[in-house]
DNA sequence: TTGACATATATAAGTTTCTTATATATATTT
DNA sequence: AAATATATATAAGAAACTTATATATGTCAA
């Protein structure tokens, strides 16, 4: 797996993204499914994504329910409707970035006019 | 222009790609170049770059050659032979970032199978 | 001639964001 | 009985930026 370095400032995003598409997750669930979704090339720690979430909902952009399953307490997140426009804007932030960052890999870096020196 | 949040971890990457590029590049021609090619989306500042540069020349990955030009010093930066392949890696790993990332926005996250639920 | 802006490098304090370690607890598999 | 999977959580520490500040020259406009 890479070093996530590459990463600071993308989880929040990444995290807002999948809660959007799949209504709803508790945080477990979103760990696991960042695995298989980046085929093993991210793995999201706890320390990483419960800081993270409980911010969120600090800031009332995502909101909680508890449900007990298996005997085991599942807190599922799900982003209020407040939040819903931070949300994706904060996506929108972000795949905006990795056209411009895509840029900087193509030939001659994208650029109209390159000087021969 | 958006916060620099999202490039956490990929200025040095981005240097070393301009670095390879270019040949050799000074600080302030750097800052220039990636606010023309981002088109103004990403303002790599001062406090930014130079320790980055002068991280990068201390590992060796990097080496300086000064120069005056019209009465002001310049410190032009370049990929040391050893330094090549430690660049090159580093590029790649972004590279290969910006794939995985690119998959979160995909429909249905790229996915074989996805549940109904 | 003075003020603003561009060119050029540099450091330091502070903040954010993540990593790593640790804690707790149940269920399932070997 | 031990290892692994499921499930949430916090705290200490490190890394990578931002923001502020310092220094100095050149050019252009008022």
């Amino acid at each position: 797996m890479a070093s996530n370095d590459l990463l600071k400032g993308m989880l929040k995003p990444i995290i807002l993204k999948l809660l959007l598409e799949k209504g709803k997750m508790y945080g477990y669930e979103i760990t696991q499914l960042v695995k298989e979704i980046s085929e093993g090339e991210i793995e999201l720690t706890f320390g990483a994504l419960y800081p993270i979430l409980h911010k969120l909902e600090q800031e009332g952009i995502v909101k909680t329910e508890s449900e007990v399953i298996n005997n085991r307490n599942r807190i599922y997140y799900s982003i209020t409707k407040t939040g819903n426009s931070h949300a994706k804007e904060k996506i929108a932030e972000l795949e905006e970035m990795l056209k411009t960052l895509k840029i900087f890999f193509k030939p001659n870096f994208g650029l109209k006019y390159v000087f021969a020196g």
